[in-house]
RNA sequence: AGCCCCGUAGCCAAGCGGUAAGGCACCUGACUCUGACUCAGGCAUCGGUGGUUCGAAUCCAUCCGGGGCUGCCA
């Protein structure tokens, strides 16, 4: 674990300072609290991250508290499948929350503040159909109409809410909306709906509700109550900032003694405060698409084989891919806050993965694309066993024991007869260093009747053998290898980048982000491994040397049949040309 | 077209009137029994134009460019 660096200071950013100001101000007495929102409608992404390790870390960094609260006023698009998924994924990015919360258990709240909206006249119930609201509603650049049903009287509105309550109509018949202003140039502002009818089981509160309310009622409410003081959301809903300030102003929940009850009933024990709610742009990352729609797509469509497919961005993909949640949250600390829309490269990501366990993972040696060496000079029989680190700085990860005999596999990219311009590995009559072992020389090349090469043929310089004062002899490269009597089978899943351009959601060229799918993003090959490897733990990361970091397959792997994914590639400064 | 937001290097991003942090990527070089890691060095005058000021990435004006908004979704 990188625990030995110094935790870098966090880089300032607006929401930080805001808050900062707010503590010296002494807003909200000093205290912050933040929430991490989700509506369980589909697992969690690196995008949610950016927002969980916001909403979390500004909580953690200021002694506040952070809850998790499932957004959950659509029970249409809403199950439990995800409620409970999502709590796993929270968890697993390295997040506690304070208060576990639905935004469900406040409907009683809600309803209390739409009747007193009501009864103060600044909320009506319309009779107007989806379609005539939109009539109604105007367009970008032209005002909207009052409804006809604005001007109800205050008890025929209250009446009439009521039995929407008691389920006396139908879907779609009625909506509550707030009575605000229809010429507004933020359309948000134009009488929004605040309930609809909606007569679907919820995933939380049963058959208790035929009305449902509506987001922008619903989460500034829902953020007070809880007394959140820094509500951050992404920039889509600046626009609906003054609908979220003007329902709290109007219904000024501090001073609602009417609600204190139904709050001790939803596990609320503090008092309504009033938030502030704060945009930032969301984190998009290239090379991949992060809209539910697009991923549901994915899965839907057999593109990838489900949520968690390690090349997916979400959550249960990356954690199958192997990324260590600590590289997920030093990622989006790196990437910064702003407003700015922005794409960060997966190198960004890539290369937080890698710090992240360049310090921890345990070296070993695999060869996924075998050829034999056949060491000469060595008898058949002989066969030893040699201690090697585990991590070439790290002493506290110990030794593990490698077998090694007169045969090998090595990596056929280790081999050329016609070598590049550059090459220091294996050739023809030419020396390399066996990791840990010594300094070979390739006698001869063995090859089958078709002039494929079949084996290569070599000897080892007993005088380089490690220890040895000879081994300090320099040759120009060094190789991995696996003794070919001792290697352990193993199917090795060799992952790349799901699309095929950096930005798939581009459609200017007529194609869809489908057309971009990198079919050959997964490929998976029958590799020898070094023996200890069976040892490996679901879910453990490894470095296979000069290959790169690989994760023992969370499902798949058994030490009987192991199954290991490739998380990324080393950095390679020599990237081997094709033969 | 109306309302709102945003423009600092290839990609992110500090900066908040006193003369451009940092990260990633890339390029050099050193080191190396992983062509890894590590280390040393290189890499921008701030969308354009006017103005205010002794002084502007920072303030003002204007233009250009990008994004969001017309769900009884969130």
């Amino acid at each position: 674990m990188s625990d030995t660096a110094p935790p870098a200071a966090p880089a300032s950013n607006f929401i930080r300072q805001i808050v900062i100001a707010d503590q010296s101000t002494g807003k909200h007495e000093g205290r912050v609290k933040t929430r991490f929102p989700p509506e369980p409608n589909g697992y969690l992404h690196l995008g949610h991250a950016k927002s969980i390790c916001l909403n979390f870390g500004i909580a953690g960094e200021f002694s506040g508290t952070c809850n998790l609260r499932f957004d959950d006023t659509n029970p249409a698009k809403e199950d439990i499948e995800y409620v409970d998924a999502i709590q796993a994924d929270v968890r697993w990015l390295g997040f506690s929350w304070n208060e576990l919360h639905h935004a469900s258990d406040y409907f009683e709240i809600l309803y209390l503040c739409a009747d007193k909206l009501i009864r103060e006249g600044k909320a009506f119930v319309c009779d107007l159909s989806a379609e005539q609201v939109r009539e109604y509603r105007g367009t970008l650049t032209e005002p909207g109409r009052n409804s006809p049903f604005r001007e109800r009287s205050v008890e025929e509105n209250l009446d009439l809410f009521r039995r929407m309550r008691a389920g006396e109509f139908a879907d779609g018949a009625r909506t509550l909306r707030a009575k605000i202003d229809m010429s507004s140039g933020n359309i948000n502002l134009r009488d929004p709906a605040i309930y609809r009818i909606r007569k679907v089981t919820h995933q939380n509160t049963g058959d208790a509700w035929p009305i449902y309310p509506m987001y922008d009622y619903a989460h500034c409410i829902s953020d007070a109550v809880e007394g959140i003081t820094h509500s951050l959301c992404t920039l889509e809903f600046e626009d609906h900032r003054p609908l979220y300030d003007w329902c709290l102003d109007q219904i000024d929940l501090p001073n609602m003694a009417e609600i204190a009850e139904p709050m001790r009933r939803a596990g609320l024990t503090g008092k309504a405060g009033r938030p502030q709610q704060i945009e930032f742009a969301r984190g998009n990352l290239d090379f991949t698409v992060m809209s539910k729609r697009k991923l549901i797509a994915l899965v839907q469509d057999g593109l990838v084989d489900g949520w968690d497919d390690p090349r997916m961005p979400t959550l249960v993909g990356v954690r199958r891919r192997g990324f260590p949640p600590a590289a997920i949250r030093t990622f989006w600390e790196r990437a910064g806050v702003t407003k700015q829309n922005s794409t960060i490269e997966f190198s960004v990501l890539e290369g937080c993965v890698r710090e992240e366990l360049d310090a921890r993972a345990p070296r070993r040696m695999a060869v996924l694309d075998p050829l034999k060496l056949v060491l000469t000079n060595i008898d058949a029989a002989h066969e030893e066993t040699i201690e090697f680190p585990n991590h070439p700085k790290n002493a506290d990860l110990g030794m593990r024991k490698v077998p090694f005999a007169r045969e090998v596999w090595i990596e056929r990219d280790d081999f050329f007869e016609v070598p590049p311009k550059g090459f220091h590995r294996l050739v023809p009559g030419g020396e390399v260093r066996l990791r840990g072992i010594g300094i070979v020389r390739c006698t001869d090349v063995v090859k089958d009747a078709d002039g494929s090469i079949k084996e290569l043929h070599g000897t080892l310089d007993a005088e380089t053998r490690a220890g040895l004062p000879g081994a300090d002899r320099k040759v120009k490269g060094t190789i991995h290898w696996v003794s070919a009597m001792h290697a352990v089978a193993a199917e090795v899943r060799l992952y790349e980048r799901l699309f095929t351009v950096a930005d798939p959601d581009d459609s200017s060229d007529g194609k869809t982000y489908a057309d971009h799918i990198n079919r050959e993003s997964k490929r998976a090959v029958r590799a020898w491994l070094e023996p200890v490897l069976t040892d490996t733990q679901p879910e453990a990361n490894v470095q296979f040397e000069r290959l790169g970091y690989f994760v023992a397959d969370r499902y798949d792997h058994t030490a009987a049949k192991p199954v290991f994914s490739r998380t990324t590639t080393l950095r390679d400064s020599f990237p081997t040309p094709a033969k």
